[in-house]
DNA sequence: CATGGTGCTTCCAACAATGGGAAGGTCAAC
DNA sequence: GTTGACCTTCCCATTGTTGGAAGCACCATG
């Protein structure tokens, strides 16, 4: 079949198709007499599969190695699941940074008014990490390093919504 | 004082800093006779200003906008609090998105045996949608489609640990 | 047969944010 | 005067994906 269909057939466009080719992530196409690509099921399915690693936010290099452990019929199940276990760790880690933030971004937006006046403690905080949110309590901790300074790196374009 | 000075001191490194100030974030800096840029204690603020907000994850465009509000005296904080709020909006998809991806993750792993034989259900799983976990209950629902589509796209080099 | 239209091909660019590095200029200290 | 730290600009790589242009293949209908 033409990558068209294999695309349709295993969730994976066709620039992506021939992306994870030209990686090598897949084994190159034969081609038809006209130079167009020739997809088998079993390409389909090879297709599917990266495209289910891709939806549990493999990278591409896992993957890699998943599918090589796809193939192996003497894989040891161990090397999958300490790839899969150790991806476990980097996506809970991501969750811990994306948690930390929403807990301090919705702890200044809980204190703004959200009115026409100017003053906001989201704004303050940002200018001067050292305004402190003052609760209506009496302790008034000079407390400094507010915010997590936690991972550098700052999660893709993940929100891509398909409009 | 010189750009490293203000890496120092704003930390924001001098790669970032003029980055930011080529993408029009930061104003154009003002340089000295010898060429090199000149940053004051204000620019310096302002270098913080965009630290924080990227450790809280806004993106660059966002970051714009906030220093926008930052410097308009008359800002309505109603503005500063829509934009966090929808970053905090952002913030939770990509937080459920990875959830989602940590619970099938996680049951695919807890269900492998983790030693030398092949069978593996993560793998088999990525192979085959279709191959359900067998949980040691009565009901088998032949439940389709079990891992989320969720939302395109793939979070970043997030958990770039600082080794 | 000519003409479309659709799908395929390759190649190049862009995104976001960051880092690495080369080739060269400036400045201060020694 | 030379060394070394710092600055400058410019290009490249990253990750995964998408967009587009230019050109060929194929199949339809007029």
């Amino acid at each position: 079949m033409h990558i068209g269909e294999a695309a349709k057939r295993s969730g994976v466009n066709s620039k992506m198709i021939r992306y994870y080719e030209s990686i090598g992530l897949t084994e190159t196409a034969t081609r038809q007499e006209s130079g167009y690509r020739d997809y088998s099921d079993n390409d389909v399915h090879a297709l599917r599969f990266i495209r289910r690693a891709r939806d549990l936010g493999f990278s591409v290099k896992q993957i890699g190695d998943l599918l090589a452990l796809w193939r192996d019929r003497d894989r040891s199940s161990a090397d999958v699941k300490a790839i899969s276990l150790q991806h476990v760790r980097d996506l809970q880690d991501k969750r811990q940074a994306i948690e930390d933030m929403i807990a301090t971004l919705s702890n200044l937006a809980q204190h703004c008014h959200g009115d026409g006046r100017p003053d906001c403690p989201i704004i303050a905080n940002l200018a001067d990490a050292d305004v402190e949110l003052r609760e209506p309590q009496a302790e008034s901790r000079p407390s400094k390093a507010p915010i997590a300074p936690l991972e550098r790196g700052h999660l893709g374009r993940t929100s891509a919504r398909r409009a």
